[in-house]
DNA sequence: TTGTAAGCGTTATCAC
DNA sequence: GTGATAACGCTTACAA
């Protein structure tokens, strides 16, 4: 397969490469009836610019790295979608890599990125992650990284982040209202922010009406880590009257697990789920759940991060925090 | 950020930058003791090679495309994973890109890839897609490509193929032999080779018993598909007895609509659904369905794409076909 | 075994 | 306005 080359289109009209190039690149002077025909011919021609050959030129690769931890949930996948609107727009391109929960997959992904020469990184962070000093250094670089909700609040750079914190508060406060006691929260992985954030609101909540704080079991954020901890719950007989899990895969891991153990819910266990996935909706009973502007997180992501590559170095670093809403289903009302 | 370069290595130690080049890549004859020396400072420096750089060099960018219709299902990550663990241990990097069912946004993925070098593409084609002469043309190019899953039969390239046939049989004949009768195949996407498929199955099922082919109707594979289709089953009074349906989303969507609307599953509608999901598990009842060999198929993906790059030209589109399993769960048993 | 130099497809800095 | 030409970082004949 041969590529044509801008010295093709160049030939062919009699024309130095330096014309050809111009002709594509709107910011040199060129005479609008050459620029034409070079254009012209060139699209005869089939000629495509090779972006690599760019980059290398220009050291600037326009496009941008996203790492995620996963694509099985589907809130990365509407949130990159949020992204990527915005960077086509721009002319920018995204490579998407999934560190797949590992610290070595993320790293290396990290690596081949910037050797690849994105011109920055969007990263939600995997649940084991604890160097924050691998991207102290790279940010130390001068290398533009923006990180949405999965962070940890020492690393220092602009961040896209979703209220935990309120909407955790929200989420167990709909279960106190009710009249729930006993509340139980199914506590995310640890050391990321948002389940420090989480588990704040859901201790919070308590504290707003006066009530002692219910019991926090570590979790995860898997369906498989829903279904164990309920299973261990049945075994140990300590059941509790409402649940906040740490996300939705959880809390229908855990539903199932109850269900297929004689228990109704929301009669004997009311359940309220975070980040709105699509199951929420298609559970039995429907999933209480809070909603998370996933389109909107990926679009400010990437917003925030070209405009630190186009200010290059005396940018300041920013936190966004977006809102949410909670939406309430069956798997949460009280039934008298 | 000022990236280390084979010069940086070549001066510190006054040698050429050939040599330092040549000990980065063991085919060339050097000196192991020199060889050593290099490798050590160039870590020393923190040397990296330039992936950009060499790419333009060797017109080959050890980099593969691989291209879906969407992540939201887990069928499509679970591949992807699957390819990456081949192309991994091969030194390949995988470049993701989705074209969100749209045929224009898949082209236009296409060609990113292609322009960036990749050395092939693995792509399962969107919905849509009606274009074979664009991927002829692409394959008369040399590019080397493997399609799997969604695929249409004019296209002359290597395929990864499920036995779609053979398993919608064994899935109608699931609900034949319990004694089902009307029973109604939503069918997906038209277009597509497994939907032809799926359907022949169907209605070869019903041949085999000598049973009179039970209704098709027109859904697709998203959620709102079977949703809508089971409203309009419902309004038109033409609930079926079974369904079996082109997929666990639109499964899914139907089994809410049907349960909101009164009727109950399996009792008053049997179902199966297709290529299981994460949902199969936990949706009430647990949903009956076809588990394909997701992680298979993406490594022989894989694996006959740089098989196909390998042997340059010389090789001949082979098409794999592998094997599923049918998962009976409570959503199609018959309840006497 | 090592060095020299041309080339990969661009962009960018000079002249003219 | 346009054309040479030197980068960009690497590979790879060809010489030495």
């Amino acid at each position: 397969m041969k590529h044509i080359t801008i010295k093709d289109v160049a030939k062919k009209l009699n024309v130095s490469i330096s014309t050809v190039s111009r002709a594509f690149n709107n910011k040199y002077d060129i005479k609008e009836e050459t620029k034409e025909k070079i254009l012209k011919t060139a699209k005869e021609l089939g000629y495509k610019p090779n972006p690599i050959a760019k980059k290398l030129s220009q050291q600037r690769s326009f496009t941008i790295g996203i790492i995620v931890p996963e694509f099985s949930n589907n809130f990365f996948p509407e949130v990159m979608l949020g992204a990527q609107e915005v960077l086509l727009k721009e002319g920018c391109q995204a490579l998407i890599m999934q560190s797949n929960h590992s610290w070595e997959v993320e790293k290396k992904n990290v690596e081949t990125l910037v050797n690849n020469m994105v011109d920055g990184l969007i990263i939600s962070l995997t649940s084991e992650s604890k160097n924050n000093a691998y991207y102290n250094d790279l940010i130390k670089q001068n290398i533009p990284i923006v990180f949405f909700n999965r962070t940890v609040d020492q690393i220092k750079a602009s961040k896209v982040l979703f209220d935990d914190y309120k909407w955790a508060m929200f989420a167990t406060e709909h279960l106190i209202v009710q009249g729930y006691k006993n509340i139980t929260h199914l506590e995310g992985d640890k050391n990321l922010t948002l389940t420090k954030n989480r588990l704040r609101g859901f201790t919070d909540a308590h504290k707003k009406y006066k009530l002692t704080v219910g019991k926090v079991v570590p979790c995860g954020f898997k369906m498989e880590d829903g279904e164990r901890v309920a299973q261990e719950m049945i075994d140990k007989s300590e059941v509790p009257r409402a649940i906040f899990a740490a996300n939705d895969s959880s809390a229908v891991g855990a539903i199932s697990v109850f269900k297929k153990n004689g228990y109704s819910i929301p009669k004997d266990i009311a359940i309220v789920g975070f980040t709105e996935s699509n199951l929420a909706k298609h559970t039995t009973p429907t999933l209480t759940s809070v909603e998370q502007p996933t389109n909107d997180i990926g679009q400010t992501a990437a917003k925030l991060l070209l405009e630190q590559i186009n200010t290059k170095g005396l940018f300041v670093p920013q936190t966004i925090v977006l809102n949410g809403r909670l939406n309430i289903r069956d798997s949460s009302v009280k039934i008298i």
